[in-house]
DNA sequence: GAGCATTTGTCCGTATGTATT
DNA sequence: CAATACATACGGACAAATGCT
């Protein structure tokens, strides 16, 4: 005998929940104990194993919920925009300015933004959100040079792209990006919401201006693994035929 | 009072283990309880705490280890392997080849493969090692005409490399993927030896000839993140000022 | 190979804390 | 405030895998 009756109950469920909406309300550790005839501790088991599989959500004083999660595709051939992916998968996305502040680079930073560490920058955190839920902890790197008042137009306007293209006059594109899964430091884990350790995507990234080439902004993204599926793709390479110009 | 000892447990040990050899034994859940003042059931939670956190890996019957994870980088710049970057962290590598197949193409695999579905392939399936620890979970396929008699020199050569280099006179080279996080299927699960979920690896690959840009495979790999931070990186664009040719 | 102690995995019942509704 | 639901924790029990004698 193998003895994992909680294995078995979540494997139904998994069946059951594969056809529901995200937010369907999933049965509460009492009623599936009684319905499984088990103990609670094994219909909690349950449902932590599905938690582990990102398949539910589960919040403490309210219930057990069919998670959503998100695709997110990191490739050259498409812009980022969280705004725009969140709304594709009919959900609704969000962000917060948490703060902005004018800080020398740190040392870390200094290897990918092409300045000295201690040049003044820009420093600004955000959280972004899919249907009211933090998802996403980022820290932006700009030089001031770049749009010396950006703090203050933060405070009417949003987007930081935005505001590059109007007031630095310039075209942000992603340059460069490496992307793993991490254990955030506190401050993040707070941000995101987060108690135990869930895994979690750490998305380092460059912009640079699209005529120039000059580096533009250096960032850091915290992505919840149970909301976002991050997809990286590296693009095809162009055949020697194809590269060589002359 | 938040009535979280086993975080506190684990926050201790975590730190104790920071400065430890990969496979050092930790201690078991009876001598935590007995060590912390608490039940077995907090012990426990501690160390499956630090298993969340990919610090320890635990085995029925044997105990609590040290946990070694392996950086594993994925960029157009460098090319793939195994036994390379695993013994550059200072751990054992071994391959083994699970089945040679000849199959016809799947249609799910025709898209990445630049031959119809039903065409005749070679489908190879090995299992890579850390230290005798099933890390990773191989599916390749493989034209036939690119290497007619794969299967049988695979008897006596183990890299799939060589003997396309040296039967098929190509030079493979990857020429695209895409990396993500995802629930393997049962067949993968068992391969890998996992039983209950945690996070894995999946990396598409496809691979041209460096020459002519034939497709010579595409490539499925299933890999545990508890043994292997996988870190994909956009290589950096060219500046438009460099791009064009003329 | 058989037997044994150790260690983790599963499960029970019960109780209390804490957040949500 | 009350009811609900999940989080933590206790003690106890047995199963299953491992490693050693």
């Amino acid at each position: 005998m193998t003895s994992t009756r909680y294995l078995d109950i979540a494997e139904k469920l998994a069946v059951e929940i594969a056809g529901s909406a995200p937010g369907t309300r999933v049965s509460s550790e009492p009623e599936l104990a009684a319905r499984f005839g088990v103990g609670r501790a094994a219909a909690r088991s349950a449902l932590q194993e599905l938690e582990r599989r990102l398949l539910v959500r589960r919040v403490r004083g309210a219930g057990t919920f069919v998670n959503r999660r998100i695709d997110y595709v990191i490739s050259h051939s498409r812009p980022p925009s969280w705004h725009a992916t969140v709304e594709a998968a009919g959900a609704t996305p969000r962000s917060q300015i948490k703060s902005v502040d004018r800080l020398p680079l740190p040392a870390g930073r200094a290897a990918h933004l092409d300045r000295p560490a201690g040049a003044l920058m820009h420093r600004v955190v955000r959280t972004f959100y899919i249907d009211d839920l933090p998802a996403s902890w980022i820290e932006e790197w700009i030089p001031v040079e770049v749009a010396p008042d950006l703090d203050l137009a933060l405070h009417s306007v949003e987007s930081i792209d935005l505001v590059l293209r109007q007031m630095g006059r310039v075209a942000p594109v992603r340059a460069w990006c490496r992307a793993s899964v991490d254990l955030p430091p506190p401050e993040v884990l707070r941000g995101l919401g987060i108690e135990a350790s869930v895994p979690v995507w750490l998305v380092d990234s460059v912009s640079r201006d699209a005529r120039t080439g000059q580096v533009l902004m250096a960032s850091s993204a915290w992505t919840r693994a149970d909301a976002v599926r991050v997809v990286v793709e590296l693009s095809d390479t162009v055949y020697p035929e194809e590269k060589t110009c002359g």
